[in-house]
DNA sequence: CTGGATCCAGTATGATACTG
DNA sequence: CAGTATCATACTGGATCCAG
């Protein structure tokens, strides 16, 4: 990934550069509400409101923060509607669709796997 | 995922603990940190230092932390061989490399919008 | 409705020292 | 080498209040 590493050339720090890159991606990225938000609007654009009720449990300021992220970061497009009281709107972008796909898997894996580890656990627990 | 819901039945117990334990997994695997160990020990076993080594930043703790956490979600097995100094091996299971392949896409996803979102957090910057 | 700002508690994390 | 325990601290996240 992340770990790109050819080395070796004089491009040594455009990879470098390029990886930590990737890392601070990852990382802003791999976290449970963003992705979370991602795979939530997914399905259909939603106002703030709707997110924060779909999402369950996410407090205001979380909401907020993460939505800016990943604003920040082209994975999804803000939209202001200047009426009153105003109305905001979250669509996904293609770089954010794209990455749902990939959060689809990490929910289809934990499906596929829930008994296993919540087997797993028991006997660890023990 | 997540949020399965068929509901309606008499089952709705049982589905909401579900997803509750969907979700608390979910938390467990979805951060920075227990990806990126997934992601490296899917290439081959490793031993505690190795493993420190290739993730590079993350401290002696952290890593303690999320390997027992990975461990009592059965993603990975810890192998202690009585030899001194100790030797412990750590190693994916089935259900580890499958997860290893979702996050496979992610870091796929990482590598090919890079650019995409580079060149946008310039633009939200300004 | 949306969201910024602030305050504050709880937690996560790092550094260090110690054991087997 | 691997891991636990302790401590100090930074940071996260929640509650609340205010504004457009």
């Amino acid at each position: 990934m992340v770990t790109t590493q050819f080395s070796g050339s004089a491009e040594d720090a455009d990879i470098s550069r390029a990886d930590s890159l990737a890392r601070e991606i990852f990382s802003d990225v791999a976290n449970k509400w963003a992705l979370l938000i991602i795979e939530t609007l997914g399905e259909r654009t939603l106002r703030f409101t709707e997110l924060r009720g779909a999402l369950e449990g996410i407090s205001h300021k979380m909401l907020t923060q993460n939505l800016r992220m990943l604003e920040r970061n082209g994975l999804l497009v803000r939209e202001v509607h200047p009426t009153v009281p105003p109305r905001v709107e979250y669509t996904l972008t293609e770089p954010g669709q794209a990455l749902r796909a990939t959060v689809d898997l990490m929910c289809g894996w934990t499906r596929r796997y829930i008994g296993h580890i919540e087997e797993s656990r028991r006997r660890f627990d023990a």
